[in-house]
DNA sequence: AATTATCCCAACCGCAGCTAC
DNA sequence: AGTAGCTGCGGTTGGGATAAT
């Protein structure tokens, strides 16, 4: 069901709408929509959304063009089904990941339980760096950033249609990733949380996990050499916004240099969380991934550059 | 063959934090 | 400091496609 507008608010009240609502088209777009649309932006670039429409001549709002350029018209985009792999990939990262409210809050650690506020959320989301420097990686745009030619609404789609869909028929909570009915795997961890509706995703946060850390994930370039042979991988670089080179409004294109260490680092740091947690599936029994998640070890490490040490000593 | 049910996904919507002024 | 506009995200919907009856 749709929200209520909360006209209290002050966003609510102050804010115009992103288009005009007369004149504008809304619906499927047609081929020669999508021809004006590709050719404008191969041309001018993309960015500037609101604006966009009335300069290539369509009557469509700009947020209707943008998500039309980026779920379908760009080059990168790939079609067709989700390859098997793809699909482990998006579970695993689903799992490390999980819900949006079960984003720890990263300057709060001891609240790591419970739902953060959306202050903290979305600086945990977009971690901002030395103040300028801010870079989404916002749930399905991660796991879609570690899939070459997917989009965040195409894993998203996917994963409501039928990743979830195959949890729930396992017996699994496609939002913890744990047993619909923990009763079988012993009441004290799964009634450990009061709040039914805050997922455990990490019980041992990592202490000193703090977003300077967790940067870089749409744009970084990655070093694939120790990781598994997955092809999926090697692609990276493909990911990133690629609003034609523009820097995005929120500056995408800043310290991507001097930052470059750290974001590399946490590029490294996820990926081993993958490779350990496939290795953590494959150890449980046939994948049991509410064994696998008891045995998540985070808790030994006291940030990713100690995990991935650790990941490389003991491969 | 016709009708109904279900699936799937492209597209829409509102929200919230950002930047610019 | 306050406000307006921009961007991008997650959640949701509508309708076409397909399956079942």
């Amino acid at each position: 069901m749709k929200k209520p507008i909360l006209l209290g608010t002050s966003t609510a009240t102050s804010r115009t709408p992103c288009c005009s609502k007369v004149g504008i088209k809304k619906g499927p777009w047609t081929a020669e929509e999508d021809e004006v649309l590709a050719n404008y932006i191969k041309i001018e670039g993309g960015g500037r959304w609101r604006t966009l429409p009335k300069r290539a001549g369509l009557l469509r709002c700009g947020k209707s063009c943008r998500l039309r350029w980026m779920n379908y018209l760009r080059p990168t985009v790939k079609r067709g089904h989700i390859a098997p792999d793809e699909e482990d990939l998006i579970l695993r990262l689903h799992r490390l990941l999980g819900n949006r409210s079960s984003l720890p809050d990263i300057h709060n650690h001891d609240a790591y339980f419970r739902v953060p506020s959306k202050k903290a959320r979305y600086e945990y989301m977009n971690c901002k760096i030395k103040g300028s420097y801010t870079v989404n990686i916002s749930r399905w745009a991660l796991i879609a950033g570690r899939i070459p030619g997917r989009t965040d609404n195409e894993i998203k789609n996917y994963w409501n249609t039928h990743l979830s869909k195959n949890l729930i028929s396992q017996g699994i909570d496609p939002r913890t990733h744990k047993p619909l009915n923990p009763v079988s795997h012993g009441s004290s961890q799964a009634n450990q949380d009061d709040d039914d509706d805050v997922p455990e995703s990490n019980p041992n946060p990592p202490s000193s996990f703090k977003s300077s850390e967790l940067m870089g994930e749409k744009t970084n370039s990655m070093d694939t050499t120790n990781l598994e042979s997955h092809q999926i991988y090697q692609h990276q670089q493909e990911v990133g916004d690629d609003c034609m080179g523009q820097p995005s409004s929120s500056g995408n294109g800043g310290d991507l240099v001097e930052n470059g260490n750290e974001d590399h680092m946490f590029s490294l740091f996820l990926d081993s969380l993958i490779t350990d947690n496939q290795q953590q599936q494959q150890q449980s029994n046939n994948g049991d991934l509410w064994e696998a998640e008891i045995m998540f070890p985070m808790v030994e490490f006291g940030n990713p550059q100690n995990y991935f040490n650790h990941h490389q000593q003991h491969p």
